[in-house]
DNA sequence: CCTACCGATCGGTAGG
DNA sequence: CCTACCGATCGGTAGG
């Protein structure tokens, strides 16, 4: 099993605070004490508040980034990366919530540099997205009329989902996976299969 | 032409910050300084920070609402009260910017009752939609097999649109909100129209 | 609406 | 990793 340095759980505890509290109303205190430490201690092991917000950012982009990345360049059909990405971003939120929220928020709370890693880390994730999605179009299976606004559509739903999921909730992550493919696929012109009812 | 009172001023100002800088981030000194009086002189006119905040969450919420009332209940089809709905969640973005994003974002740097009281009226909101949902299923002209998860697919990417939405785009917020139209029917499985291809 | 100020708390540091 | 503390800043108040 993997060792848990000090460090470890001091980032740990800053993903679950940060995730429930926000950035801002989260005291360096706050932090340490889930930690088990007192609040000078902690910066034997951080640097500042915002390198802590910034490691949590760059874990979670590693973990959905890596989650994704065979299945993109895999030699599936474009609907099959779709079924399956889908599967992975909902077993990361699952797996790791507080992380995944962090990481999916936007917060406006950051100095404008840490800020802008951020929203770069995240926007290497949805290329990964956007990869798919003109795969599919090109390939002439997504029937999509406005690239862009569709984009923005189904990655808004797909963000969405860890506002409102809960992993005690009526369905299962796979159940939810499927239902969810199911509507994005629809709205991407791409249910020409058994589930259409032409 | 609508009288302007000071009060009204430090609420405007309120809103901007707090949609550019977050509730936390944003000071009551800066509230002050952008209505042009100094942070002692804001409490002749307001209670606490948070009911500021408060103030522009309800105002926000009766625009909305507003809007979308005479849609909900008028005669028309589901279909094309979706489409009026649509329209109008834009126009008001588009008319209410900071304040729609204050109303619209779920800020976890509030004491819990705010908070709440944000919920409720955010869930009024979502409700309207959720009426013409059902009413559309009921009629048969949307085809959803799973309600909930539908409504929340549809909700994220319609409140996702505060994130990237700007007025001086490439479409209008008409043909926004028409592009955006066609897609949630594609979701709501109503395009049973000339737009689907069988 | 301003002047003057409050107690509390913040992120972070020095020295061990 | 703790003790002890810092300068800055916070939301809010008293008295005019």
């Amino acid at each position: 099993m993997a060792r848990k340095s000090r460090r470890d759980s001091i980032i740990e505890s800053a993903a679950e605070l940060f995730a429930a509290k926000g950035f801002r109303a989260t005291t360096v205190r706050d932090i340490a004490e889930r930690a088990g430490i007192l609040s000078g201690s902690l910066y034997a092991h951080i640097a500042t508040k915002e390198d802590l917000y910034l490691e949590i950012v760059r874990r979670a982009s590693h973990d959905f980034t890596q989650r994704l990345n065979p299945i993109v360049s895999s030699q599936s059909r474009p609907g099959d990366k779709l079924q399956w990405m889908i599967a992975a971003h909902l077993a990361v939120i699952e797996e790791s919530r507080a992380w995944a929220r962090v990481y999916l928020d936007d917060d406006s709370e950051l100095s404008a540099d840490t800020r802008r890693e951020a929203q770069r880390l995240r926007r290497d994730y949805e290329r990964l997205w956007d990869q798919v999605f003109s795969e599919g179009i090109e390939a002439g299976v997504f029937d999509v009329q406005d690239e862009s606004v569709t984009r923005l559509f189904v990655l808004s739903a797909l963000n969405g989902i860890i506002g409102w999921y809960r992993p005690d909730g009526r369905l299962s992550h796979e159940e939810l996976a499927q239902t969810f493919f199911r509507l994005t696929l629809r709205v991407l012109g791409g249910n020409k299969g058994p589930d259409s009812q032409c």
